[in-house]
DNA sequence: AATGGGACCTGCGCGC
DNA sequence: TGCGCGCAGGTCCCAT
């Protein structure tokens, strides 16, 4: 699911749709989405209420209605929301807005949680949350490196260690540093930290710059696919020829994910 | 500290 | 065409 440019669209998207409008309706169709607080609650608690502000934490979506009420969004995979004229026939969720405009909170797979809260800064996942790669320097990202033993790629999905990268901007940053996702995070030299430092940023940014990826299910607000997708490297292309030299790209197994690269060119 | 496996869920594409 | 299997953008929890 969305990544850290993929929230971020959504962000941007939302900041234009639904800022200063009032919630008329919340529809719980899957309650399993929302883990606190009560069903009862969740839906009491918004209606009535105006988003203030969005703000997006790594791959976590706050909206703000006050200085102690915060809808707190994580997509997991499969989650997107879709702003429209109509409630969505697949929709897990759907505010009503005092316009008549609809926000469908859609998700296949039902991984996606929703909280209500007094504040957002104290939940444990945000808290143990690492610096964005924007947050932080390049010698900042060679000290988090340095000392890890760990696969390069693994710790790169590590949300404690470095937050908002997910498993496609990884294989990506990978591919364009030509670094080998299964070398010790310590093996690193000092130039390769430097560009794969250099890569994350520029691959997040442009992945902001084209609304994202959708691989799978991502959609914008807007139900748009983003223009992130075709411009992937490795992610997703097992077997289609490297876009530098031509040979198969290999797909192996890193902790549990997929992780597509070019044995040729990443060392 | 690091790794591997499974769990949470549904839906899609692939091979037979 | 139909069916079973593997796999999916994330994270948590357990065992080793």
């Amino acid at each position: 699911m969305p990544e850290l440019p993929e929230v971020e669209t959504i962000k941007r998207e939302l900041e234009k749709k639904i800022l200063g409008k009032k919630i008329t309706e919340v529809k719980v169709i899957r309650p399993k989405v929302i883990k606190e607080p009560s069903v009862d609650k969740f839906e009491q608690g918004l209606t009535g209420e105006a988003p203030e502000e969005i703000i997006r934490k790594a791959k976590v979506l706050i909206i703000k209605f006050g200085e102690q009420k915060f809808l707190i969004i994580h997509l997991r995979i499969t989650g997107w929301l879709l702003y429209g004229r109509k409630e969505e026939e697949k929709a897990r969720l759907v505010f009503r807005f005092s316009d008549a405009s609809c926000l469908n909170y859609m998700d296949s797979r039902l991984l996606g949680e929703l909280r209500l809260r007094g504040d957002w800064r104290d939940l444990k996942f945000i808290q143990s949350l690492g610096p964005e790669p924007f947050e932080i320097s390049l010698t900042d990202f060679g000290r988090i490196i340095r000392n890890r033993t760990t696969r390069i790629k693994v710790l790169l999905l590590d949300q404690s260690v470095i937050a908002g990268i997910g498993n496609i901007y990884a294989q990506e940053a990978l591919f364009l540093a030509g670094i080998d996702p299964r070398r010790p995070a310590n093996s690193l030299r000092k130039a390769e930290s430097k560009r794969l430092y250099q890569k994350i940023i520029s691959v997040l940014e442009e992945g902001i710059k084209f609304r994202g990826s959708s691989v799978d299910s991502y959609r914008n607000t807007a139900g748009d696919k983003g223009g992130m997708e075709e411009r992937l490297k490795v992610y997703g292309r097992k077997k289609e020829p490297c876009r530098v030299c031509g040979r198969p790209l290999q797909k192996i197994a890193l902790g549990g994910r997929g992780t597509c690269f070019c044995p040729h060119c990443q060392k």
